[in-house]
DNA sequence: GCGATCCATCGATGTTCGTCGATGCGTAGC
DNA sequence: GCTACGCATCGACGAACATCGATGGATCGC
């Protein structure tokens, strides 16, 4: 890895680096935003752990936070695509999106 | 992928699934959150792909925002621990930290 | 029907975050 | 010294967020 400093002259900075395409950055964004939370990177962590989906009484049980806080975060991992429900009498039942995307599961092998 | 749902009585519920450690858990939430958002993410990404150090000067250029957001930005990177700066007279130059640890490269590498 | 249970939603509250203008500090050229 | 420049920091402001108690809807057992 060099370490070259360009020459610089004064008032002209503007190399300009181009990024990826925005909307691109802003989809992988969103994933990172909605894991970007202790809670939330164990649920998907246990989810994708788990064979068989996962009651969410079991998270209510596992964190110590309240039931709606629960229900919050998992409301956010649903908005985000990452997970799916089952309802099942009065139980809930949450595991891991089966459809999700090439690069969406990389990250998700690689952080959770 | 069976998706058997288990039998559950009412009143109990506490299969308690096992998170990771927490210590841990906490310092992969801390590098999620230092790149969820879509500038810190594209300088990352430009970081990632540069060969030669950037001078924080062409992040002002790229990016439609104020030299002090840019800055912020880079101080977030900064604090995270993933960018070193070296000050060479008027200019910063920023570049990603050499002694990454593998998992935090692992990540950077599928995500940026 | 009635009470109990599970869960989602609402409303409120304190905190964090992204952004900017203003300011300050160090450096380079005159 | 003085001015111009690059960059970091500060202070402020609105938006987003994490958390909780309260509430309501749905389902089960009696």
């Amino acid at each position: 890895m060099k370490a070259t400093l360009p020459e610089r002259t004064r008032g002209v900075c503007c190399a300009a680096p181009k990024p990826l395409s925005t909307t691109e950055a802003d989809r992988r964004v969103a994933l990172l935003k909605a894991i970007a939370d202790p809670t939330r990177l164990q649920m998907v962590g246990i989810l994708k752990r788990a064979n068989d989906p996962v009651c969410i009484c079991d998270f209510t049980a596992t964190f110590k936070l309240s039931q709606p806080t629960i229900s919050h975060h998992m409301a956010r991992l649903r908005e985000a695509g990452l997970v799916d429900v089952t309802k099942e009498g009065l139980w809930a039942y949450y595991r891991l999106r089966t459809s999700l995307d090439a690069s969406t599961l990389a990250i998700l092998e690689t952080v959770a």
